[in-house]
DNA sequence: CTTGACTCTGCACGAAGTTGCACGCTTTAT
DNA sequence: ATAAAGCGTGCAACTTCGTGCAGAGTCAAG
């Protein structure tokens, strides 16, 4: 059986029925278990699932709900939104964006911090509520549901009113050439005004984002000032983001 | 089972019920109630839940105070939340409160319907994701904790954008002489602006409110066109809404 | 055809993670 | 006040993990 053969096999598993046993793999594929591991480790690598004890998981937002990703998040997620929330100074205006990472911004917050927070994601508005010190401005719009945030001409409009020290963005690619993109276009056009209303930009990039490019770009490298990654990013890696200008920060 | 996954069930019945008991998971999960208590104190330490004697509560006084609050919506919330969901026709645009009582109506909407739900609560619109018929436009603005919606002059100013069909209102009392009533003056102010910029409002009101009063007046009686209360209400009780020109519907 | 570089796979082994049980303490209910 | 239920800790058995290594197969240059 080819390697490929096999990988293609552990992902339709995992698409059916939501997990992967590396041991159930072996016997079904009559390989040993290290063939296995080493298939997830590549395929997690990839982004294309999750690896946990025993096995593997979805990786892919789709398949578990808001709630469930979240659970979910790797450790890398967590490191960056930890190092990004210790980055707030009391009494500072923050922009905070929607996704995964950024809830994990918020759930780092330290409990004694004074500060607010404006954001256009409904998803981290509810979060902040268990956080008494946080003053929270919601953005409102029409919501785009596919990243569960708010988007459109008012929210643009409203974005206007602020004037924030930091934003935390959060990408779907940020590329030494291309810069930094995302999926959708409307989203596109709330990043960059979120951008041009704060003082500093923050990219908050887990490690697949690295080197990614999506169809809609966001804003030159140049204009963010600064950029949040995972502890293990090579650093060769990191050079051409410090090139650019950037201050990196290693989660 | 993996443990991943493990805790993300614990999460999702946490969600979903508002608490968990360890005794119960362990029968349910088919494991000892040593591992479950394990897995609570990590979920614990990772701040996603907060353990008490024998199970587990929402991570936050405050969140727990909502989603208990869901998770002991009465069948009568349940049925005024289906019946309101009813009234909507295919088009029309609609505002709904926030509260307890507003999201059984969102989770009641008939799957196919297409229209559009305007919203101050983000709560609201988290839950909103899950239906592709509806559009939602959020309300920006302060975030109001106790009850997760949004308040404030710019809210203010964003629903006077707006010209809706059917306004869904949550009370905390209704007196057939003192009229609408809630605990917080800005949440007034916020009702109030709704329901000035909507064609119709129906009170949803669950059998407690009936009667009762609340500190801060949002408009008197006449000024909404309708009520939906539980089955089970006297019909005496109705009287004296009916007898203020209200349309009451018993769900 | 032979040789050497490269890849893939399975095995061995030590490290790390997971689970259930026993024990004694704390909390809750009666 | 007493019993029962729940808790945390230490421990032992077991599973899973990652790494280094060796054998087998592939391929292309010589």
């Amino acid at each position: 059986m080819l390697t490929q053969q096999r990988k293609a096999h552990i992902l339709a598993v995992l698409k059916d029925t939501g997990q992967v046993v590396a041991k159930t793999l072996s016997e079904q594929l009559n390989l040993s278990e290290d063939t296995i591991r080493r298939d997830l480790r590549e395929l997690a690598a990839e982004g294309l699932l999750q690896r946990v004890h025993g096995g593997a998981l979805p990786a892919s937002p789709a398949l578990a709900d808001f709630s469930g990703r979240q659970a979910i998040a790797t450790d890398g997620k967590k490191a960056i939104g930890r190092a990004a929330a210790a980055m707030i100074r009391p009494g500072q205006v923050v922009f905070v964006d929607g996704g995964t990472t950024a809830v994990q911004l918020v759930r780092h917050l330290q409990p004694g911090l004074e500060a607010t927070i404006v954001t256009h994601s409904p998803s981290i508005a509810v979060e902040l509520v268990a956080h008494p010190g946080m003053t929270v401005e919601m953005i409102g719009g029409r919501l785009f549901k596919h990243s569960v945030v708010a988007v459109g001409a008012s929210a643009i409009e409203s974005i206007a009113r602020f004037r924030a020290d930091i934003y935390f963005m959060g990408v779907t690619g940020i590329h030494p050439e291309i810069g930094l993109t995302t999926g959708d276009s409307e989203e596109a056009v709330i990043k960059r005004a979120l951008s041009r209303h704060a003082a500093e930009t923050i990219v908050l990039a887990s490690s697949e984002k690295l080197g990614a490019a999506s169809p809609y770009v966001i804003l030159p490298m140049n204009e963010a000032q600064g950029l949040v990654v995972e502890r293990s990013t090579a650093e060769e890696t990191i050079a051409a983001y410090r090139k650019a200008g950037m201050t990196v920060t290693k989660a």
